[in-house]
DNA sequence: ACTCAGTTCAAACGGTCGTTTGAATTGGAA
DNA sequence: TTCCAATTCAAACGACCGTTTGAACTGAGT
């Protein structure tokens, strides 16, 4: 009874969030996912109320796991020098070009929202934005001055969380002309860097005129 | 016989640029464009042999409008300082969220295929992309050192590229919580001065590193 | 007036989408 | 064994998608 029916479920958000993080909510289909999951095509609705309650599921896990990570966790972060937070920060978010493991996966996921959220991310993130924009926020005041307005912080938050994620959602374009990138170890290694330097300058900067 | 003809292809490609910049190539349904362009059906296909073909045509005129335009006119951005040059490049990204006009939308359209390029746009790019590519490699070629790499001119240009379109794609997101950021004029003119210094701050600490 | 290529039109086609239906199956509780 | 709620299943539904069809209309050239 509840056996077999948590592994449906189980089995649904895994092919769920692989094809969610590979194409996106709307690219990403429900027979997609059915098949991958080797489940009926009923399940979704039967378990998750429809393709929204399936991705609003995922959302959780992916959240979840994100913000308990090294690189999202804010007390981690606060021990660190503010470049290092920085770096560490990008150095995450980079990853999906590097491997292709599960925190790969939940990043680019929110790789594709970051590009055009969808309005289940956008009520999910109502809820729990908090935890996750402030992430960013911390990050990014710290280089800024004391009396850097809200809206100006809350600016260059979205600008940092938007610097990789075009490298990231695009990972197989760039490999093809006229671009012929091979994400391989040195390259993202020298993105990282490139892309820190870059955010880096750019604060510095931006605090020292504002 | 000519003239009608010339009247539903202007109404069509006029309806599409409209709603293409608006919900961009997949959100906006050849249904959606010939109501707003007030002809029959099958006007699209015989005229564009399809849905691709008006989106190329589309394509084709912002283009060439684009690159027209004094804000990416490779002529005029090189007689002006390097820093004049990128805030005139990002000032006109950052176009659409004050104005509606023409121009706006092509910038728009563009913006959207920054996020996730459609196939018909990569098409499109490998027989035009030496004109648009290079005007944004020209101008951040002028804050890296001589010898900076091939690919790192590449990567930091569509870095450059990637910097307004989230706030573009998203405008009326932001007018909502959690931001309530009214896109005015004042707001703007701040966030072009922001993105600007954190380019240019970015850019040479970028150089002075590489 | 007639012709005929160019153009417009209403209607339908085949496909994919997310969702629903109602019957069949499962496996622990009585 | 019988019962029953939870779960699985094949099949279909209705909505939307881009495209095609074939007939009707248009108007300059003869």
């Amino acid at each position: 009874m509840s056996r077999p029916a948590e592994n449906t479920r189980g089995s649904l958000i895994k092919a769920a969030v692989h094809l969610f993080a590979e194409k996106g909510f709307q690219g990403a289909s429900v027979r997609d996912i059915i098949v991958k999951a080797r489940v009926n095509q009923a399940a979704i609705n039967y378990h998750f109320k429809g393709k929204d309650g399936l991705y609003l599921e995922v959302l959780k896990t992916a959240f979840e796991k994100l913000t308990k990570h090294a690189g999202f966790d804010p007390e981690k972060l606060k021990s660190l020098s503010r470049e290092d937070a920085l770096r560490s920060f990008v150095h995450q978010q980079l990853r999906p070009l590097l491997f292709r493991d599960e925190m790969s996966r939940y990043i680019r996921l929110f790789a594709w929202e970051s590009a055009h959220p969808s309005k289940i991310f956008l009520k999910f993130m109502a809820t729990n934005s908090v935890s996750y924009l402030t992430t960013a926020v911390d990050i990014v005041r710290r280089f800024l001055p004391p009396g850097t307005s809200k809206r100006v912080a809350l600016s260059v938050a979205i600008w940092l969380m938007g610097q990789c994620s075009i490298f990231v959602r695009n990972r197989e374009l760039f490999a093809h002309e006229p671009f012929s990138i091979t994400t391989d170890e040195p390259f993202t290694d020298e993105l990282t860097e490139l892309i820190t330097r870059l955010a880096i300058g750019g604060l510095l900067h931006a605090s020292a005129a504002a």
